[in-house]
DNA sequence: CGCGTTTTTACAAAGTTTTTACAACTCCAC
DNA sequence: GTGGAGTTGTAAAAACTTTGTAAAAACGCG
């Protein structure tokens, strides 16, 4: 479970409760079976996942994954996220966060949830 | 059945409900007939079945059959996959799957549709 | 040469990615 | 709380890429 590494620090193998990611093989199952991912959808999940717990930029993940550089408007990141929420089917919104203006974080499935402070709350209280 | 191999790990013969392969003799049969392959459709069948179960990437076929580098334009191994598939009958699309964007791939004729969470790391070429 | 094999060509079909257009949501100022 | 600017979600269409296929051309060896 978690992450496994090589010695260049390099992620060989990614596994949680449901979702197992073995990055030499390009093979990714979620609750046991394999999911089938276009190269698009594999490069992107395999970014995030290889980053689990952090957030990823938008720049960052349009860079890595796409060679754009920030000043390019386009909304096909977007349209990726939404097409592997739907293939994580159930778990889609907590293994895929999205961070308001910044970016989205895979977050590992047993990870604590992050929730903001609730500063309204605790003033009225 | 399935994969025999000798000590350097050459695959001997391989063999299924359907196919038997003798490496040595070069001999295929398909339900107990003889398949007559040409010398390019036998290396191509060859290859893959020494990687059944696995993807192997267009490029790597070229290379390995054909002496193709990756930037050579030809779609003579589609051609080929086409007249295997022609020659396998029924199973044609069984036996050979169509990886988009990546390669083919050998499936041996029991092998699981979905497949666990992968403990090896066998690298192919 | 003649014939089987292999490769190319040209187009069709299938699959993937990006864009477009608009809806829904979030944040912040007022 | 409301409104508005900016951001993200979504469905569908358009654009693009890859693979399938039939037929013709090129190859090569007896």
């Amino acid at each position: 479970m978690g992450q496994l590494r090589d010695d260049t620090n390099q992620t060989l193998a990614y596994g949680d409760e449901h979702i197992s990611f073995d990055f030499n093989q390009q093979v990714v199952t979620l609750d046991g079976r394999r999911m089938t991912l276009t190269r698009k959808e594999y490069d992107l999940l395999a970014l995030l996942v290889q980053h689990a717990g952090q957030i990823v930029p938008r720049d960052a993940l349009l860079l890595q994954v796409w060679g754009y550089s920030p000043a390019i408007r386009t909304r096909t990141l977007d349209v990726h996220v939404r097409r592997l929420r739907k293939k994580l089917g159930a778990y889609a919104d907590r293994y895929i966060e999205t961070i308001f203006g910044i970016g989205y974080r895979f977050q590992p499935f047993h990870a604590p949830r992050y929730f903001r402070p609730i500063e309204t709350l605790a003033i009225s209280a």
